[in-house]
DNA sequence: ATTTTTTTGGATTGTCAACTCCATTTTTTT
DNA sequence: AAAAAAATGGAGTTGACAATCCAAAAAAAT
């Protein structure tokens, strides 16, 4: 009798110092690949960051294209968790406008380098990448969600207008911000996140009661 | 006497044969970038798709960067040249949402292939090289400026509130368009850029008169 | 007409990046 | 304690890519 529970085929065991060399690497990977790009960052650079051995990284990644799909889910989860505190209680004007200044804020101590974490990686293999894609796409997701949790949850309440469509003002919402982060990394100055984040946010407030 | 009038120390006397291999390797350059990103896109790549050797390429261009600067120069002409007619007369709430139906209608052509043609050159290099940063800046400026005018039309005919500030609204419209394209090609659809404007849009109709 | 400049052909070079291989050490399992 | 599996070191292979070089054809200038 076979002692592996249902493991998905390439899953092989990591012992616990495996799985920290894996994690150092896709760290390392996603950090680089942040400043960088994917293909401004070799695996060289990649194995000198984590401070590991090509074998190593070959060991745990059958390809860099498999690795890019790990840094993929590592940053979704960093930028979900770094903004947890806000994207969980956005359900009123005031938790929006905290969080936007929350956002403002990061890229101002960033100055107003790497643009979105996902959304750059998102440009660069949306259309070369499909696999990548996919999973770029489920991250946006779950972060519209979380948006959207927020606006219906003021809709239930009776905070917003009945006419309002908490759906599309997330969804709206999400793209103001990744097209003023954008915009904001190429103008190197907040200003065009700050008026996009603004104007959405004025939107949704017309809908209040 | 010299009869290079003001002629700055690069440019080079180029005959009509000479613009027109250039112009067909700026051509199609621009056509691999947009489809395959810079670094996805190699000297060689270009020269086959352009029918030029590589001494030609390299007679006309320094290195690749240089065509790569040229090619976002291309690009930004060929944006606001496809989009002038709209641009020119963005003056009315009609005039706008006749844009939003060309920019949606064009993404759907493309089967959401591709984003914003600056957008996406800019995601990729922004960070890393700062000379194209600047023109791509400059690019987007102008396009933020078409925007402006219209706006200011409207403003200065009375028939947007005088609180209402038509150079945060061309910024705020801009970015969301940005977004809008970014979401709408990893998503492949076009409900996030649908949203996006729609969204900007409604919101500068809350200030007409 | 002839000199000068521009344009083109195409082979070549040197670098760098992704990935492989094999041996060795460390850890886990029995 | 022995056997099996996992983790690591690091040199080596292969291919791709940016950029160069030398020579020749075509065009422009004088």
């Amino acid at each position: 009798m076979e002692k592996q529970v249902e493991n998905k085929k390439n899953e092989r065991r990591l012992t616990k110092k495996g799985k920290e060399t894996r994690a150092r690497i896709i760290a390392a990977a996603a950090q680089l690949m942040f400043e960088r790009g994917v293909s401004g960052t070799s695996v060289e650079d990649v194995q000198n960051e984590a401070k590991v051995s090509a074998s190593q990284l070959y060991h745990y990644f059958k390809e860099k294209r498999e690795l890019v799909k790990a840094v993929i889910v590592y940053q979704t989860e960093q930028v979900l968790n770094a903004q947890e505190p806000f994207l969980s209680h956005l359900d009123s004007m005031e938790a929006l406008k905290s969080w936007r200044d929350a956002i403002v804020q990061l890229q101002i101590e960033r100055q107003c380098q790497g643009g979105c974490p996902i959304g750059s990686l998102a440009s660069e293999l949306s259309d070369t990448e499909p696999e990548a894609r996919t999973e770029l796409a489920a991250g946006f997701m779950k972060w519209e969600q979380s948006i959207r949790n927020g606006l219906q949850t003021m809709h239930a309440r009776g905070e917003l207008q009945a006419e309002a469509k908490p759906d599309d003002l997330a969804l709206a919402l999400l793209t103001a911000l990744q097209g003023g982060l954008l915009l904001t990394q190429v103008y190197k100055e907040t200003r065009p996140l700050k008026a996009g984040l603004d104007a959405m946010l004025a939107h949704i407030g017309t809908f209040t009661i």
